[in-house]
RNA sequence: GCUCGAAUGGUGGAAUUGGUAGACACGAGGGACUUAAAAUCCCUUAGCCCGAAACGGCUGUACGGGUUCGAGUCCCGUUUCGAGCACCA
């Protein structure tokens, strides 16, 4: 019988949904098994080739696991909000719903074919109200909660209301927006509303009017990640900085832990290392500056409080509060002017030309080591958001602090030993320490890093300051003027947020009209006809009933992208529950994900913010686990494979690649799909576009048009998008599965090349035909000989410890070379080939289960068993031996396996390639060095 | 600029983690079967040299050094490419 793919396929689709093979409940008799794929966000465009690698990556690990008797999870869902299916609605006036579930039905469609072992019973939808009701939820335990730096944890809100009752913000070391100072006393006497102003400045998901990303071309604003070269991520239209009124979520109180937290999982270490940057921890001291002639000081945060001797002089960023404070009048026009330049540029302006731009403050700052006055000038180089707004400037060993100082021609002060200032700074922490002596305290002689401890030291002991840790992770913005998104569970009274109760949650997303901003500038919400709370009946009501008793406006953003993304591996645990996010038992069971598979371009967003939530839920006792995800393997892009044709300018003749050089012509992309080993379907093409109905060709001597190629990215417009379904109509899903490992490793960036797919194929198909004889089964129960089984164990070792350390691409090749020892050895025997299928069901489970089947299993081969390899087989009875002198000659001797060093020694003395004259040497020493060689050494 | 990672045939990529470099596949070339095509199968395929032949020799893992009996693998330096951060003090 033939390999019929397309039957085999179909039939054990069926079969699986019929019998609810992966449907998986949490089961105490087994070991679990998490693995999850990132949930895609379902385009309109549909999957290429390039989306299913890490899920078929995840699934042969999957199956592998089960095999090894593990009760797995692998579950799928989609992250279904987003900003194509609302820019479609504003367009078209379709509801993004409707999109959305379009493009759902169509990703099901099209992942169905490539036999997924996921648990469709779990799947979830971030737009589902039962669904974004948890996500609601955690908002709202946020907003109720405070971050305690003493006991590094979440902390419900009213331990700190009990807090300020008793001893107002004396012995507070909490997380905060601004440092306030008040008394036990002082907040009796605050009324409701500042009360709730001062709780905000400590809650963990809080209103806060920041420096924000808005994006006037989307009408919203970004996050940090979300933001790319000044420009927005989706669209690349510039972002500029407004101060707004926004619910922020306070990950930077995580950011210690977060870092904290790598260190105990196994990612790779370029991801590590990216997080590392983006939260970029840096050590270092505040220092306090007094204001010459003032009773005013101020703080600067320096990482080299050795270089306190080089200051000359101070820099304060343009926003800085300070700034107000410490322009004197005769500077004031000079520094109004230069804040008013500052102000019109964009977060783009700066990055691209980098002026030395500032103006003097006209006060002094007093360096508390020298007793000298440093001018305190602006610039825009400081940035107000870190540290503490302002610097200490040392322009010898700082390349900005030099520029600017060259700029404006401020004294430069080297203060290390031998170092040359005199056309760039010295940046390096390295050297000896020189020019530092104060009037009771030196660093002179001193390395730089022990200048820096003894710095520290003594500016502790003096009061000068404190040791001080920074942080370069912002607080994460969390409103978006959007519409497709979750809606916040808040209502607004007397300006002041308000939760919707509890128990009233999902509160669901409001039908609109049009999915644009209101005509005064409101988020798509403001539309909402019928959007308000009233608190004494618990509903929302008509807009037009609002009034001041009981009846308030409910909030007009929503959630940002991240929010339905950032526990959803959670859910999966339990989701069906309508009574909390999981079952503390479902939580107890499945723990956290040991297997995520996704792209690494998520690594400073939902990676964060997901470990951030996940650490939160962890602090409230939800979670059991502290980390979210044990192991991530992150699948490299696939790109694209684009074809060209040639065009001869200004005609419509083709010429073929080697011919092309004769012409003048122009490249153009032709779609891939028509072009096969680069040679171009010329009567495809002629029909792919009306305008090619004519065209001519000039081939090459062979009679074929040769197409030139380039490796893109793959997308519409290139031409050089690959179909899943087309690839798993032409050969099925188990050969694209297979190729799509094969191609390289799954974590690096490779790219699609159809060309190499018919190896797979024909492998398949020589499989098939161990089993199959013309139209005979033809598997025997006899028993296998050494060789069979020395082939079979072989594989079963390599398999197994590829699947283990993810290496699929060269497990692949292992199943190659089995199957022609085997086929060459005509081995049809039950014992070898039984094993064989249940060894291929992870990469191909469709023939699998065919030839399961086959040889009489009336279970599917998901519940088979893994084989063990057993070491007997795979011990050779001799072992070739490279055999050395001192290094030099070399041959191979033949040895029993078990050989000891005097057999060998023997051995090589008796040998005919041995050099006459190391009879008269004494051998020193014979060094075995595994299963490769003997090296002999003489005297 | 800082931090991390990578570099192996015409191509994708192997190499038991310091032990015969180039597995396996694609592509290419040759052959068998066939009227022909498709399908299938077999041989060659890093470069160079010697030879009637060989499981013969030399060179070779971006470049230059080093450690080692032995280096694609470890160390130092250089070049190129990729990724992350970037006026973060």
């Amino acid at each position: 019988m033939e390999y019929n793919f397309r039957e085999i396929e179909q039939k054990w689709h069926q079969r699986w949904v019929q019998q609810r093979t992966y449907h998986v409940e949490e089961d105490g008799s087994k070991e679990k098994f998490y693995v999850l794929n990132m949930f895609p966000y379902p385009s309109g465009a549909g999957l290429h080739v390039g989306h299913p690698l890490g899920y078929i990556a995840s699934d042969i690990y999957a199956r592998y696991q089960r095999l090894r008797g593990k009760n797995v999870l692998n579950p799928m869902g989609y992250d279904a909000y987003g900003l194509p299916a609302e820019q479609y609605a504003i367009q078209t006036g379709q509801h993004p719903a409707i999109t959305t579930e379009q493009n759902i039905n169509r990703y099901r469609e099209q992942l169905d074919k490539i036999g997924f072992c996921f648990d469709w019973d779990r799947e979830v939808r971030t737009c589902d109200p039962k669904y974004y009701h948890w996500t609601q939820w955690a908002f709202q335990k946020m907003f109720g909660s405070f971050y305690c730096n003493t006991c590094q944890k979440a902390q419900p809100i009213e331990q700190l209301i009990e807090h300020f009752e008793k001893e107002g913000t004396a012995n507070l070391d909490v997380a905060q927006s601004e440092e306030l100072t008040f008394t036990a006393s002082d907040w009796a006497a605050y009324d409701d509303v500042k009360k709730q102003e001062v709780l905000m400045n400590y809650r963990i998901a809080y209103l806060g009017e920041t420096m924000v990303n808005w994006c006037p071309k989307l009408g919203t604003v970004l996050a940090n990640d979300e933001v790319i070269d000044g420009v927005s991520a989706r669209g690349g239209f510039p972002v500029v900085q407004k101060r707004m009124k926004q619910w922020c979520l306070r990950v930077s109180a995580y950011a210690q832990r977060l870092l904290d937290g790598l260190d105990t999982i196994d990612w790779s270490d370029s991801i590590k290392e990216t997080q590392r940057n983006w939260i970029g921890r840096s050590e270092g001291a505040e220092i306090e500056f007094k204001v010459q002639g003032s009773e005013k000081s101020f703080t600067i945060f320096t990482t080299r409080a050795d270089t306190m001797f080089g200051v000359t002089f101070m820099v304060l960023a343009p926003e800085s509060e300070l700034v107000k404070e410490l322009t004197t009048p005769e500077q004031q026009a000079a520094v109004d002017e230069y804040l008013t330049y500052v102000k019109k540029r964009t977060e783009r302006d700066r990055i691209s030309d980098r002026k030395v731009t500032g103006v003097f403050t006209g006060s002094y700052a007093i360096n508390p080591f020298t007793g000298d006055a440093n001018p305190i000038w602006i610039s825009e180089y400081v940035l107000a958001g870190y540290g503490t707004g302002a610097i200490m400037a040392v322009p010898a060993h700082d390349s900005r602090d030099y520029a600017f100082a060259k700029h404006f021609n401020l004294p430069i002060i080297p203060l290390i030993e031998g170092c040359d200032v005199s056309e760039e700074s010295f940046d390096a922490k390295e050297g000896i320490v020189c020019n530092s002596q104060g009037k009771d305290f030196s660093l002179n002689g001193l390395t730089v890093k022990e200048a820096i401890a003894a710095t520290k030291k003594y500016v502790k002991e003096q009061g000068l300051g404190r040791v001080k840790v920074n942080y370069r992770l912002r607080d994460a913005i969390f409103s978006r003027q959007r519409y497709w998104g979750e809606p916040f569970p808040v209502y607004y009274k007397d300006g002041m947020p308000q939760m919707v109760p509890e128990e009233c949650l999902p509160l669901e997303l409001p039908e609109i009209d049009e999915y644009k901003p209101t005509e005064t500038g409101e988020p798509p919400l403001g539309r909402a006809k019928r959007w308000a709370w009233d608190s004494k009946s618990n509903t929302v009501v008509d807009c037009s009933s609002i009034d001041n008793i009981t009846v308030f406006p409910l909030e007009l953003n929503t959630m940002p992208g991240f929010a339905g993304s950032s526990a959803y591996y959670l859910r999966y645990m339990d989701p069906h529950n309508d009574k909390a996010l999981f079952s503390a038992e479902a939580d107890n069971y499945w723990r956290q994900v040991d297997l995520y598979v996704g792209g690494s371009e998520h690594a400073t967003g939902h990676l964060i913010y997901s470990r951030f939530w996940n650490k939160f839920l962890y602090d409230l006792g939800v979670s059991c686990e502290e980390e979210p995800f044990r192991k991530l393997v992150n699948q490299g892009m696939i790109q694209g494979r684009s074809n060209f044709v040639y065009r001869i300018k200004d005609t419509n003749t083709f010429v073929s690649i080697e011919k092309r050089d004769q012409y003048d012509t122009t490249p153009l992309h032709v779609d891939v799909n028509i072009v096969s080993a680069d040679i171009l379907d010329i009567e495809a093409f002629k029909a792919w576009r009306p305008e090619y109905a004519t065209a001519e060709f000039i081939l090459n001597d062979d009679g074929q048009y040769k197409c030139g190629w380039a490796v893109e990215k793959m997308s519409k417009s290139m031409f050089n998008v690959v179909n899943p379904d087309m690839i798993v109509e032409r050969f099925g899903a188990d050969t694209l599965r297979l190729y799509e490992m094969f191609l390289g490793p799954v974590e690096q960036a490779k790219p699609w090349d159809t060309n190499g797919i018919d190896g797979s194929h024909r492998f398949l198909k020589k499989f098939w035909n161990m089993f199959w004889s013309k139209e005979d089964f033809a598997v025997t129960d006899e028993e296998p000989t050494k060789e069979e089984l020395k082939s079979l164990h072989k594989l079963i070792k390599k398999v197994t410890e590829d699947i283990e350390v993810f290496s699929y691409n060269t497990s692949i090749p292992a199943f190659m070379i089995a199957t022609n020892e085997l086929t060459s050895l005509k081995c049809n025997k039950r014992a070898i080939l039984e094993p064989m299928v249940v060894l291929i069901a992870p990469f191909a489970p469709h023939i699998a289960e065919e030839l399961w089947e086959a040889l009489g299993h009336d279970t599917t081969v998901c519940d088979a068993q893994w084989p063990k390899f057993e070491a007997k087989y795979l011990v050779e009875d001799t072992v070739k031996m490279m055999v050395a002198f001192n290094g030099k000659t070399r041959f191979g001797i033949d040895f029993p396996a078990d050989a000891d060093n005097a057999t060998i020694e023997a051995a090589v003395r008796s040998h005919e390639m041995t050099p006459k004259y190391l009879e008269d040497k004494q051998i020193v020493k014979v060094i075995i060095v595994p299963k490769r060689m003997v090296n002999i050494v003489m005297k």
